[in-house]
DNA sequence: CATGAATGAGGCTTCATTCAT
DNA sequence: AATGAATGAAGCCTCATTCAT
């Protein structure tokens, strides 16, 4: 019965994903959950520890998602051409991942610091490994020449990270259209190429 | 007795702030506030209505900072120089009123956004009218034909915000440094103006 | 079956026991002996109708062998040495029941009085049985001139019953030692027969 | 306001100390206490941290009311008659205090092992300090030649205290008279001199 | 204005027990 | 006989808010 297990558990992180995404985390009570899904409260601790157990693992599942990303997009980089490809392909699917999980985006990147310390931190990493896989880009496209080497790459990563979050969310707030991604995507791709002037 | 009472509220205020930008709005509790102040809990309620009143007071006490700062900075721009002048000190007086409401930033820009739908909303007030503020600056660059006028105005003005809030909570994550306020004003400058390339 | 069933339902009796002495009543939980067991919740209730009847089944087992071992030892005080005879028999006996049902005799006498109001009754009268055998052997001593006839039979017989639990609770508490058990079978006769003087 | 705070304190602990001992500590609930003394629940949170603190406190209060009778109580034995009185003087304060606190002597008495683990294990030392406690009498015994070297004093010492909380428990149960409880000293005294024979 | 004891709605969690398979 | 998911009564505890002093 582990298939119909499974299925049970998985239809309570979808539930507590809308109601955190909605209502962010205190304010959702298990028994939004239980109702929502027609069954007894105590039934929710049979899958899960705790409340904070549910928020914990939506989180992580999420974190190691945009984590598997930056390790599969393939680094190819021979020329300019092809490293704008690389770029313009990691934010693509970036943003697709945001696309399909869109509850999941809106707890992250729109809540996420105020919960628990614990979870404060693990957001923080995130943020920060976002950070560093950025910034190792910018500084490979620097020593390739294909970027301007007087550039402050610390700064400069975080600045590209906050246009991501910012378009992260504003994508996952308006019903997420493919044709608001593109723009998303495209205008970051051009301020980072030829700027504004 | 206004004036007591007035240095009472503010210390309430500030006794708050505290507690909202270390442990969120909902692990902060009434009794967090009246024990740092040695005062009675019921003591709180003659100068509140209540928790949620309080929060939303700073938020919009900070808000009307926000604003005025975007009033304030004289709007002049005949020529490219002046313009980016103006940037630039718009950009720096920004930073400064992080650096003097540090707690208020992190509440706002770091937590902001779950709690109670009232405030969650206000939060969302706010940054839409970073966005619409830095747009017309945008659109006012493109008509004096300073910027380019095939950018996306709408997704570019929410892209700047997004640096700006990232930095905004990078500095105040960081003792708040004038040297990396100044990195952060630099870096997004010099992407606007001429991009990463 | 029948063979079958009951080994399954001693096992279930054997692992309650053991955790009832560990954890006391309330703490130990039907899931603990289930999942010792290896087998579902659900199959405890095949054998058993609650936890409180488990519990009293247990400890009523347990009084039966108690009351089986005054009725078992052959009361034979032709002259004050087999008095003594009967007496040591009777510690020995009771201290050997312990030895064996180690576990039960925590349960009972280190913790028993704290649960349900049927349990405690049961336990009280369990004491008030050891009561009445020792004072009737007390009695008979002191009719048979063994025993000073001024004693205070009530009390006597009560303190004599302290001392034996006290010693219960010692030799369960020591890993069961047949030294150890001499040891208090011999200083509670010697203090029976000849005081501490 | 201490004055007042400090009454509804006791007030809580008073009925506390009756539910307790009446239904044990798993048995009794915070509303219980909360019912009985016409206040709401939240009140007790007020004077105790939880319902183990509560329960933790009493018996702390108990074990020092026991301590501070075998440090008051002079010990002058010059001879054996003086012995004598010391020992009866120990067992009178003893019985005493279970006068005046009968309800806590049964709860510590009678049900003490099975709650926490901390706290039984708090029983545990209390039991273990009042059998050091008499084997030191016994030795002394010993020493001034009082008492027959020959016993084995830790074992008896266990045995003697095995017939005091046989006793306390006998006289708590028994709405406490004083003739009873003169029978239990007079009776463990003539065992522990003259023994039974 | 200030106090702080009191309130009680409401949340989280546990676990004995049931029952359809 | 056995299973184990589901139930839901019941308990503990929190904390914003009130109010008599």
């Amino acid at each position: 019965m582990k298939q119909k297990s499974d299925k049970r558990r998985q239809e309570i992180i979808t539930a507590a994903m809308n109601f955190f995404a909605e209502k962010g985390y205190h304010s959702t009570k298990i028994s939004d959950i239980s109702n929502k899904l027609n069954m007894a409260h105590g039934t929710f601790y049979i899958y899960f520890q705790s409340k904070a157990e549910i928020f914990s693992d939506i989180v992580e599942q999420y974190i190691k998602k945009l984590d598997q990303i930056f390790i599969s997009v393939p680094y190819k980089a021979a020329n300019i051409s092809e490293f704008k490809n690389f770029v313009q392909t990691l934010g693509d699917e970036i943003f697709n991942l945001i696309v399909e999980d869109q509850k999941m985006a809106q707890i992250i990147f729109s809540q996420g610091a105020n919960t628990d310390k614990k979870l404060k931190k693990k957001i923080v990493e995130l943020m920060n490994k976002m950070d560093q896989l950025i910034e190792s880009i910018l500084i490979e496209g620097i020593n390739r020449k294909f970027l301007v080497a007087s550039m402050d790459t610390e700064i400069v990563a975080k600045a590209f990270r906050g246009m991501l979050v910012a378009g992260i969310n504003d994508v996952a707030m308006n019903e997420i259209s493919m044709e608001r991604k593109e723009r998303w995507i495209n205008s970051i791709l051009r301020i980072g190429l030829d700027g504004l002037v």
